[in-house]
DNA sequence: TGTAATTCCTCTAGCCACTAGAGGTTCAAG
DNA sequence: CTTGAACCTCTAGTGGCTAGAGGAATTACA
């Protein structure tokens, strides 16, 4: 049986994570001592590797208690596990876009100007308050 | 002299979040009416439209503020601004370094499984068990 | 067995950058 | 002068935690 404290070291998920992710249902409620600490077995350490990877990959919260639906109903088509990990992928890939634009953007305004002059002739700040120099859309 | 809404149509900054930005100081308190209610002019419509551009930019409300204090400022050298900017680029670039590892990670965890299957044997769900198969750290 | 250090408990509040809604007032068009 | 749109302030909620207060339980060591 491990403590919470425990549960945190081998995970490296934060105990206040840990109990946060319990109050939102993501981990079962644990159970408890005589002295009502939380007490957790292989089973809740194994959850909480997965919740942990799932965060790692961006999974939100429902999107994973969705998935630990799905692993805990071994009978039930994994359709929705696919079709929820291919979401994830397709909104990576959107924010990889916009980031890569934003990539460029900033390195034509960052790169511009030495930093050796006054604010007044500053181009950081000119492209800045300038949105139509920009290359694409952002 | 512009209303609330007409400064929101022009920039396409929601209204509450106008008068959050004035709430949390990166817009000066506006002008009002007899009738307490806000009056811009052109000086209000283009420091929106810089907070916008740089908020699109992933900029923070405090980076955005130090800006605004700089541009307010002519005479103060500008090297804080590109430093704010550089900072932000190299902010980015880390972002978009972890989202292409993710990209690759998930891109294999989704295309593993056809969704044919039931939940038992769905190669989804095993990824999302075994951080050891991946392919990188995140 | 005693005690001190550590870990644990619950609860509330805060973070960022908004967003939503209630309940009421002012403005502008006709 | 009326109507309806737009405005006002205020509070509370979002996601995913994180921090801290104040107190109880556990563990290690003497």
């Amino acid at each position: 049986m491990y403590a919470i404290g425990d549960l945190s070291r081998r995970t490296g998920v934060k105990v206040p994570t840990i109990r946060y992710y319990e109050s939102v249902g993501l981990l079962p409620d644990a159970g408890r001592t005589a002295g009502n600490q939380r007490r957790y077995d292989q089973t809740g350490l194994s959850r909480l590797a997965f919740i942990k990877h799932a965060r790692q990959l961006g999974f939100s919260i429902e999107a994973i208690g969705a998935l630990i639906d799905l692993n805990d109903h071994p009978d039930r088509s994994c359709a929705e596990a696919t079709s929820i990990a291919k979401a994830q992928l397709q909104d990576v890939r959107t924010k990889l876009a916009a980031l890569t634009r934003l990539e460029r953007e900033l390195h034509r305004i960052a790169d511009v100007c030495d930093g050796l002059h006054t604010a007044q002739t500053c181009d950081v700040l000119a492209a800045l308050s300038d949105h139509s120099a920009c290359g694409s859309d952002h």
